[in-house]
DNA sequence: GATCGTATGTTGACAGTGTCTACATTACAG
DNA sequence: CTGTAATGTAGACACTGTCAACATACGATC
């Protein structure tokens, strides 16, 4: 019983993205730098070296999965902030609200993609890392601009602080830095929301 | 020639140190998972186990480097703070400007320091992590509260604000994700300084 | 000053890792 | 049906973190 997905004979037919599971698997439960390809390789029930058809690296296979963060990431503060249609300001706040509950969802791919580990190899697919949420937030103050409710400055500006401030709270909540129950929903949406309405009071006109 | 400092025999003298300062360098070199322990004692001229009669382990050494960190921190903010008597609004920027220096130029210290590498290992020394540069914003922010120029809240709340600001920023320009030329001093303050004052405004009164 | 415990440093070994090369099996195009 | 590329395997290599056993040097005690 090689696998539980599609093909069960000498080919897998899915490899590469039961290897990216398995990966985020033992992510979870060792942390980042307890990962090893091998075991990644055994947990998906292949030999040690069959990674390597379908990623040049170990970087390159962290670097996938860091790639599907950023993509959730982006896509639940899109979300987020569509499923708010009463302003730039509320959709500013869900989506930053999003963005710290996806960072503490999940911990250890958020530090994946924004800790250094990848930092040298992320260069190469630095035109992903990230760019489409700050774009997401740009999009809602260029809105909140034309609106009339925040300040007449360089979107980019304004979007930096937003980002900066819920990025900066994200990795102080998933490396543990920050006193507050990740547990606790309520407890969350309030620091979350409190630091938001600050960003806001700042920025807003 | 075993080393270059205190003794010279079969005992080194001050080997803990020497083991640190050689991490360190090495650390910039390769970035924080391309240390290795046999090659920061290789450095230091000596047998690949001496470390652990200094350290407990691989993540203890690290951790000693992080707390290093933390107190250089500390440090370059309290002086930065401390040479600007102009009012806590400026002492703030001076505050944030300090601190995202400090990780620009001590980047992968910085990743090692809030990175989730060692997350788990910082919950025993978790009381060291940061704290104290936390606090020193802080007390810059009560004695603005009590000089009233900036709003009359909590000053956690509002130091959390400042904090996880200038924290995401650090995090993102030490992790190369914002394009920015990390090289420029000059590009750097301005960059900060424009964060900064929109974080005050939104502090202050 | 000799002695002895202890701190410090060394050697050797072990399992585990990432990655390379060579080989085996399968899918598929002609 | 045949050959070629894609996919998976086996074995090896240097390297790593860590443990146990041994060697050396320092410092207090007699």
């Amino acid at each position: 019983m090689p696998n539980d997905s599609s093909k069960d004979g000498y080919h897998h037919g899915d490899l590469r993205n039961a290897l990216l599971s398995a990966a985020e698997g033992l992510l979870v439960q060792h942390g980042p730098g307890g990962l090893s390809l091998r075991e990644v390789a055994r947990v998906a029930g292949v030999s040690h070296t069959a990674p390597y058809r379908h990623f040049s690296d170990k970087a390159a296979l962290l670097q996938a999965l860091a790639r599907r963060g950023f993509e959730r990431l982006h896509a639940a503060m899109t979300d987020a902030a569509a499923g708010v249609p009463h302003g730039p300001e509320q959709q500013l706040i869900a989506a930053g609200i999003a963005c710290v509950r996806h960072a503490v969802n999940h911990a250890e791919i958020t530090q994946l993609m924004f800790g250094g580990t990848l930092a040298s190899t992320v260069d190469a697919a630095g035109d992903m890392s990230g760019r489409d949420a700050f774009a997401a937030l740009q999009t809602i103050i260029e809105s909140g601009i034309s609106a009339g409710v925040f300040r007449q400055r360089e979107p980019r500006e304004l979007a930096l602080v937003a980002w900066t401030s819920m990025h900066g709270l994200a990795m102080l909540m998933t490396a543990g830095l920050l006193e507050v129950d990740t547990g606790n929903p309520a407890a969350l949406d309030q620091l979350v929301g409190s630091v938001a309405s600050n960003v806001i009071y700042g920025i807003a006109r």
